[in-house]
DNA sequence: AATTGCATGTAACAGGTTACATGATTGC
DNA sequence: GCAATCATGTAACCTGTTACATGCAATT
């Protein structure tokens, strides 16, 4: 349920196709949610029956189309609904940690590529969030821009700030999972 | 597919009905992964009828039947060929930093109570962590004293030593998010 | 006799993944 | 002419959630 709000957050900075959002979705928000282009089409479509988007039909070339979708009132409603309704929580799910408490199971080697397999994933999204930290709060960031463009000056702070916290909290994370990873190498090594 | 390494998991220190099973779910495994009984019992059929599990049927008073499950060669094979497997990460999905980046489509007080929930959230997850951790180093944890009771004298210390680690880095975990929940709640003060 | 605990499932639906499938346009 | 990019979907499948549904056994 969250994929259609994530396409409102987007949408709502200005026009886009299903194209334009796909990438979105493999950069910038990717980072938060990531979504492949067979859920992100037919998600378009419903949104645009359920009236919170309104699909654009433009001519591209002689013979090809393509929709940019707009917020409609309504999108702009229910994902203003959306923001203002509690999280709900669901259970913790962590394929890491499960296989984590059975390493036992296993030889030390295993355990090791474990926590340096770990350790290299947590890494890479390191870099990438940091990367994104760098460009918010530099101002450089595209999506940003676009959002500010459209923004009431009084509220510019504000909009930079939660998602430079959201980001910090993303880095916070990922150097959480790594020091664990580092934990669980030197516990093998000890 | 992680449900059934964790079914397996769980029935590798002795056999079980889909009801012990399910006890565990919302209490010491639950902590790492949950499923409700609508999924663990058909879960357990697949499983058998896999050749991983074998049921055991006993009778429970005069009309009652329980099936026992056991874990089969096939089934211990399978459970350690997931763990030297390496894990396969998926992209990160994460509502509440999905949401957080957008807060500034509501009001302050919204996003406040945005974080006191974030906060309190993980300070029961904390807690049920905390609670766990402190059972397996006492070594009074029950599922954990089932294992050591079947693991060889040279291998015990190292299956504790991994449980640790793992709760460990939940808990380390739930310190971060309540970290980020306070830095937004500071952030909305200031 | 009533309550609590033991015990086992089905059905419908939502959400997400992977693979498959196609074709036009633009820039080199 | 070719490659990269733009552009849009369908189909099958898996996983997981929520709601529904039942009934015996042991304890108080």
């Amino acid at each position: 349920m969250s994929l259609r709000y994530a396409l409102l957050a987007l949408l709502r900075v200005g026009p886009m196709t299903g194209y334009d959002l796909q990438k979105q979705f493999s950069q910038s928000v990717g980072h938060v949610w990531h979504a492949p282009d067979s859920q992100i089409y037919p998600e378009l479509r419903r949104l645009e029956a359920d009236g919170l988007l309104r699909a654009e039909e433009q001519p591209r070339g002689e013979r090809a189309k393509r929709r940019l979708y707009h917020v409609t009132d309504a999108g702009d409603a229910a994902f203003r609904e959306w923001i203002a309704a509690p999280l709900e929580y669901q259970r913790v799910k962590d394929q890491a940690h499960l296989k984590a408490a059975y390493l036992e199971a296993g030889t030390d080697d295993n355990a090791r590529a474990f926590f340096e397999r770990h350790r290299a994933q947590w890494q890479g999204e390191l870099e990438q969030w940091e990367r994104e930290l760098a460009r918010i709060v530099s101002l450089e960031h595209p999506m940003l821009q676009r959002r500010l463009a459209v923004t009431a000056a009084a509220d510019r702070e504000r909009t930079i700030a939660f998602k430079r916290h959201t980001y910090e909290g993303l880095v916070r994370r990922a150097r959480a999972e790594i020091a664990w990873a580092e934990e669980g190498l030197r516990m093998l090594d000890g």
